[in-house]
DNA sequence: CGAGTGCCCTGACAGC
DNA sequence: TGCTGTCAGGGCACTC
C-alpha cells in the first residue's frame, strides 16, 4: 500500500479518461435541452467565460468532447441561423472544475437553468478557476488555440504510429513536453505522459528527434493502451473517488509511475525518482528509462 | 515558426 | 496556535 507521499493526493486531475466519464454523465442529462439562461455565480467576466450569454434560448444538440475539451454544439432558434451556423458551449474542467445538478456548496462559477422537469440547474463549479466554460462562436476557433491545433484522438482509427511519427519527427523538445501540447496526439496528460513514457521506456526528457519510429509505435500502442485502460477503469473508481470520502486507492493502485516517487519500479526494482520536465512533475524509473546524454554547458562567454 | 518561461488560482501541508 | 512559504498543474501570453 501507500506510504505518506501519496496519501495526500486529492481527487484525480481530470485528463482524457475522466472527461469523458464526464461526458458519458452529461449526454443523457443534457442532450436536447434548451437553456433559457446563462450567468456568472461567483466569478468574474472575462475570457474564461466567454460569451455566455449567447446560450439562452439555445438548445443543446450533443454532448462531444475534443481532447480534455467538454463541447456542446448548440442550435439557436433563430431560424435564419438555424442548421447553417452553430455555437458552441466549450467546457473545460481544468484542475477542479465540476458539472453537477447539485448546488456546490461554494466556489460556482457558472449556472445555467434548462428547461424539462428534472435537474433543471447545472452548475459549475471550480475551486482553482482554472477551468473554462465559455461560448465559442462557429468561425472563430482561433479563441482557444490548444483545440484549435489539437491533434488526433488517441482512441479514433486516424491516430495512428504514422500520425504520431509526423507529430513528433525531427522537433528538438523533449518528448513529454511535446504530447502535453495536444498537439501530436489529443488528450495526454501530465499523468497519462508518464504511465505511457515509462511502459515504453523512454525518457520524458529526451528530444523527440531522437526516437526511434520503433519506439513511436511502442509510444503511439502505450497511450492508447493506458487510455483506453483508464477509461474502461474510470465508470468505477471516478464514482467511488465521489462518495467514499478519503479513499484514494483505486485510483492511483493502477498506476505504474505516477505518484510512486520513491518506490521500487514494477519492473526492475530501481527506485523512482521525481524529476521537473518543462515545469511539470515527471515520475521515471532512472534505469528502464535511460536519460538522454546532459546537454554540453554551454561555453563561458568570452569578455 | 519552434522552444522556453512565467502566470493564473486556491487549498493542503510543512516548518517554525 | 498561527503565520509564512511551497507545491500542484492545463492552457495561454509572451519573448527570443
Amino acid at each position: 500500500m501507500w506510504d505518506a507521499p501519496c496519501t495526500k493526493e486529492r481527487s484525480p486531475i481530470p485528463e482524457l479518461p475522466e472527461v469523458e466519464t464526464v461526458r458519458r454523465e452529461l449526454e443523457p442529462w443534457l442532450t436536447g435541452r434548451r437553456i433559457l439562461s446563462a450567468a456568472l455565480v461567483d466569478a468574474q467576466p472575462g475570457p474564461k467565460y466567454a460569451n455566455l450569454k449567447h446560450a439562452e434560448g439555445q438548445q443543446i444538440v450533443r454532448v462531444d468532447r475534443r481532447g480534455k475539451f467538454l463541447l456542446l454544439p448548440l442550435a439557436s432558434p433563430d431560424p435564419q441561423r438555424d442548421g447553417t451556423e452553430r455555437d458552441v458551449l466549450v467546457i473545460h474542467l481544468g484542475m477542479t472544475g465540476v458539472v453537477t445538478h447539485v448546488q456546490p456548496a461554494a466556489h460556482e462559477r457558472v449556472r445555467l437553468t434548462l428547461d424539462g422537469r428534472d435537474k433543471t440547474t447545472l452548475h459549475f463549479q471550480d475551486v482553482r478557476r482554472f477551468g473554462r466554460f465559455l461560448l465559442l462562436e462557429e468561425g472563430n476557433p482561433a479563441a482557444l488555440p490548444t483545440l484549435a491545433a489539437m491533434g488526433p484522438e488517441p482512441l479514433a482509427d486516424d491516430f495512428t504510429t504514422e500520425a504520431l511519427w509526423r507529430g513528433v519527427r525531427g522537433r528538438e523538445a523533449a518528448i513529454k513536453t511535446l504530447l502535453l501540447s495536444q498537439r501530436p496526439v489529443a488528450g495526454v496528460g501530465n499523468i497519462y505522459a508518464d504511465e505511457a513514457l515509462w511502459r515504453v521506456g523512454i525518457h520524458p526528457r529526451r528530444p523527440a528527434r531522437q526516437l526511434t519510429k520503433k519506439q513511436v509505435a511502442h509510444l503511439h500502442g502505450a497511450i492508447r493502451d493506458v487510455l483506453q485502460a483508464s477509461i474502461e477503469a474510470q465508470g468505477t473508481t471516478l464514482y467511488d473517488y465521489r462518495t467514499v470520502n478519503g479513499e484514494v486507492g483505486a485510483y492511483l493502485e493502477k498506476l505504474d509511475a505516477y505518484g510512486h516517487e520513491g518506490e521500487p519500479c514494477r519492473r526492475c526494482g530501481t527506485t523512482i525518482e521525481r524529476i521537473v520536465v518543462g515545469q511539470r512533475s515527471s515520475h521515471v524509473c532512472p534505469t528502464c528509462q535511460r536519460p538522454p546524454r546532459a546537454r554540453r554547458k554551454q561555453r563561458p562567454t568570452r569578455r
